[in-house]
DNA sequence: TATTGTGAATCTGTTCACAGCA
DNA sequence: TGCTGTGAACAGATTCACAATA
């Protein structure tokens, strides 16, 4: 998908002349593409706004406050309006924002502009699905290559890709100028994987195997893994029914500390 | 898999006889099983510790260091100090933290010296992977149910389970003290199977399906959106590739900022 | 007038550096 | 002596509350 770029509503294009007195402002706005450094759990909320904007957007809203933006992101509406502040002032006063514009200037941020080529290491079930993930596809991503090291799934066709077998790794990467790698391989493969894949020049790699990767200064990794969601939510669970059953169990063999 | 009670090496059980100085030091201690409030960064990475250690009791280390065990798990050791800090002392001064005793500690405390009956609703093929997941089954989770609407699926085996009908997802719930739900569902019908999972009493769920859900207050949800973490990769490749080639792209139509 | 954009206050998490202890 | 446990300093993120303004 290729967003097009829409002007500011109500704010004069490149073409369009500037007064004196619009430039001063334009130039003193303590924004547009903002010098280096948007704050990383904003990074990590923009997707979350993005999406929300593609839903208004689809149901024919024009413009949204920061309040009903929040509403739904799922977060509340000074930190949607901090977090936004990061990009610039895309906003205006009095209105809201632009769904359009918005839309556009998120995407551009987070590089969703431009198309990415991501491989799929790994064709379990978990490559599989991810090969099959619509939501993938759309917004930026590519799925380029399908990978795995068992002959046996190599020539299989998974979501309209033939699966390749690992060797061609390199090649596959320097060709198709892969640039994220999804690693979905057992956990005893992937650090390997991952050697291989940044000696190839990948800087950016989805880890879903439960293992702690090392990659040289400069790789960025992102990981998740089931299990430790689930642990977190056991770790609350429990804390919920201890609450229930009154106070916790008693800790191991210790007395409970007593106030002295 | 049922973690027994080790006792803290080189400290007297509940059997032991405690002299009143040594009672004194144990009262005193500000830990054991810690008043309410382990930070929830902390919380976040205690599976990451456990899953270090346990590698280090099958390699047969009796103990290790903070030193050492920060690097298994990938971070720095005075943060691993201090999160285990959070639970208690486990640790000997000059010597390190007893591996086994530690893998308890942090199991109990994570609430995984209990089991907990999941299931996991949407039998697609994340749904498929999800089941097949094995490090799912083992340390304190059980698969007590897969769940799907499509009547084509109702009926599968899959991983040893029989795909059950959605219709039936309330019985199951209460019959088979079902905690912990992971929605892999499409993102439209998310919310809705949200909704009859809390009336039904669940107040954990792992969801995997686009879309933010709105629960009561109580209910603890986590997230994991695949396209999220790409948009997140995306974001910081953008900026490499943007310094090597001298600078981010021209904001959009405006001009640079210009220091007056 | 309604809503943004943002300083200031607060809260949460990380790192430092070393006292305390086995 | 070596390593843990933790105050204190620091850094980052969130929330408050309101001035600026379309």
């Amino acid at each position: 998908m290729t967003v097009a770029s829409p002007r500011h509503p109500s704010r004069p294009g490149r073409a369009g002349r500037l007064s004196p007195l619009e430039l001063r402002h334009v130039i003193r706005r303590p924004s547009q593409p903002r010098e280096r450094g948007i704050p990383e759990a904003t990074v990590a909320r923009l997707p979350l706004y993005l999406r929300a904007l593609n839903g208004m957007a689809e149901r024919g809203l024009a413009t949204v406050s920061s309040e009903d933006l929040a509403a739904a992101a799922g977060v509340n509406s000074a930190k949607l309006r901090k977090d936004l502040s990061h990009l610039g002032s895309y906003g205006t006063r009095g209105v809201g924002y632009d769904v359009e514009y918005l839309i556009y200037q998120i995407s551009r941020e987070l590089g969703l502009t431009q198309d990415w080529a991501v491989a799929i290491v790994g064709v379990g079930n978990l490559g599989r699905a991810l090969a099959n993930y619509g939501g993938f596809v759309s917004r930026g991503f590519r799925v380029a290559a399908l990978l795995d090291a068992d002959p046996e799934v190599v020539g299989d066709h998974i979501a309209g890709l033939n699966v390749e077998h690992i060797d061609e790794l390199e090649a596959v990467i320097g060709q198709r100028g892969v640039s994220i790698v999804v690693l979905a391989t057992p956990a005893a493969a992937a650090q390997q994987v991952a050697d291989r894949v940044v000696a190839a020049g990948v800087t950016s790699i989805l880890n879903f195997a439960p293992v702690v990767l090392s990659v040289p200064e400069g790789v960025d990794i992102r990981k998740v893994d089931l299990s430790i969601e689930l642990q977190i939510l056991a770790f609350h669970e429990q804390r919920k029914t201890d609450r229930m059953t009154g106070g916790p169990a008693m800790a191991d063999e210790w007395p409970e500390a007593v106030d002295l």
